[in-house]
DNA sequence: AGCGCTTACGAAAGCGCTTTCGTACTCTAG
DNA sequence: CTAGAGTACGAAAGCGCTTTCGTAAGCGCT
């Protein structure tokens, strides 16, 4: 709250330029019916005064909101904050500023953060992470977005489809299917699945691609032992207890993201089941230390700080008639996690 | 930038309750000048209606900034995320907003970052991360944050000493001093540290722990290879490369913290030498992935979450005459990285 | 009854910006 | 040489809020 007479105004520019402070307003705009010459006259003030404006008046005035805000489900998970990063890169180049939620997966408390973000009267909303399969609960969001949007408000989304909004898809099918694809050509047939919390449409896409490719094989999902717990390593870990205790035979775990894997693979260290010899392990979304765990987990590549870039770029846009649809690309890492199933 | 017809103003909650804009506002702000009654009756009825006052222009009018700009050197490293974490947390709690910038660790990028933050007349600024030895750089900074302070805005940094201001330090010399008393009680003597990017404070200071512990027991630090790099994940790999090249010797790896140390377990690995019988290797910070790397990392815990919490929590108290400081206690968390020195 | 003093409230002045509207000036056409 | 159109700019009206200032009412006191 620092005092008001000690802060450049535009006034202040407008006058060292020698013009009016419409005028100063529109040259830093670079709206029209300014000359040339004068708009560079007033950027080169503007520039050696080191002016930056004022966003609070500029946005009450009617002006664009120069900020974004960002749901995630939580900041501290590097999937989101890999995404944020990328989110607040974008942000950064744009002179926007990023105020970021907290959801913590609670789809009520989602709500809640983005009506708070509209009264706030940000310009631009980005949600990230996965929707949920309850489609009341979306409904409401999305009527909440879509009032928004018609008021000219901007909204993208990182992972959820049903939104009505401007999208950037994860290939969570296609990727799934790659991580089935890959255990059974390693002649894994006992595989189980450590599935994040029930619920969530990242989770039931993610066991679609993996029923895909069993089904090619011959197998069906349903006789696997696919175990939903939270979507955390701590969820992870209980699932992991749970597939050894009532499935001993099983060779593979697919976790369906990195966090679960890691939770996995503590466990199996914990009981000292050697990966890959005995057990194969597979993750989804290579957060950057899936590289270093040991052993180094094959996952699904998904390219999360672009994904943060891409649905900035999307929500600054103009709107279209339509939602667009980005999809990310997918790329299996295979790593130490995986071998061939024991014989 | 939803329209203005749509949005409800604070002159329709006064129209509604009978009185005038001023008490109104009055009321809400819990300003006194306001009979209970009428302010109960505003409060009602702006509860009824699901006002919410703009923000924009309650700042621009004078009233508190509500935005708390949180500066750390990189979203993306769990450290730093957790520590965002506890802000985002406490600012939610007490409807404040919250804007994070990346430093990149770069000096002169920071102090664009903090400017750029003033400019925008954030009310509180929170400078997460560790300082510069390079006094130059420092004082520009603390100057800058001074002249924040004395127009009345709220300061707080978590890591650094030198900038006056509210300051949640981490123990990072008494880390350090217990890592070193750890492997020398281990009997390590051939000790090696991947240090981070030489000019940070927090690894000066962390060194000077390391330098008290091995003086203790009667060695200097001098004598040991200290290699600086990045202080990323990738510096370990580096830093470990070349303890292993020139110092092949070497019994254990000090990293001065846990994303040095992943680099550095995963060079280990990558040699095929054994943690910790053949080497013992320690981080720092205890980022929650420590636990579940393999082996898993001994550490010295800081509590990052909690420190994002009361770097906001001091900021939000008045200032006081002298700056406060508030140390984190720190905590040696032994794992299976670190064993006995080998015979 | 008259004086001051406090309390509860309303009127109105900004905060720093964008934008509409109006004005002076230039240019081309008739 | 002037009518009409176009261009470059300034004056001023808000945006929605906080806050200062002014005023009317209520109180005790002499």
């Amino acid at each position: 709250m620092p005092k008001p007479g000690s802060r450049l105004r535009l006034v202040d520019v407008a006058e060292r330029a020698g013009v009016s402070l419409a005028t100063a307003s529109r040259a830093l705009a670079g709206r029209d019916g300014v000359s040339e010459e004068v708009a560079d006259r007033v950027r080169r003030v503007s520039q050696e005064l080191g002016y930056v404006a004022n966003p609070y008046a500029r946005t009450l005035a009617g002006g664009a909101s120069s900020t974004v805000g960002l749901v995630v489900h939580q900041v501290d998970d590097p999937y989101f904050s890999e995404i944020a990063g990328g989110v607040i890169q974008v942000a950064a180049d744009q002179g926007l500023l990023v105020q970021i939620c907290h959801s913590g997966r609670d789809p009520g408390f989602e709500l809640r953060q983005i009506r708070h973000l509209i009264a706030q009267r940000v310009g631009i909303i980005l949600v990230a992470g996965s929707g949920y399969t309850d489609p009341r609960v979306e409904a409401e969001t999305k009527a909440e977005l879509s009032a928004y949007q018609n008021l000219g408000g901007r909204v993208a989304v990182i992972g959820r489809h049903s939104l009505g909004a401007d999208a950037v898809l994860p290939e969570n099918e296609a990727g799934g299917r790659a991580l089935g694809e890959h255990l059974l050509g390693l002649g894994h047939r006992r595989i189980a699945v450590a599935a994040g919390t029930a619920g969530l449409t990242t989770v039931t896409d993610r066991l679609a691609g993996v029923a895909s490719a069993l089904q090619r094989h011959g197998l069906d999902l349903a006789d696997l032992p696919v175990v939903h717990t939270d979507f955390t390593r701590e969820g992870g870990r209980v699932a992991a207890e749970q597939i050894l205790c009532d499935h001993p035979e099983t060779t593979a775990i697919i976790a369906l993201n990195d966090a679960m894997a890691m939770g996995v693979l503590a466990v199996l260290r914990a009981h000292r089941i050697s990966v890959p010899e005995r057990m194969s392990v597979v993750g989804f979304d290579d957060v950057s230390v899936a590289a270093d765990l040991a052993p180094s987990l094959t996952t699904i590549r998904l390219p999360m700080t672009d994904m943060g870039r891409m649905a900035l770029a999307l929500a600054l846009k103009p709107r279209s008639t339509r939602p667009r649809r980005r999809s990310t690309g997918h790329t299996l890492v295979v790593r130490d996690s995986t071998g061939p199933a024991p014989a």
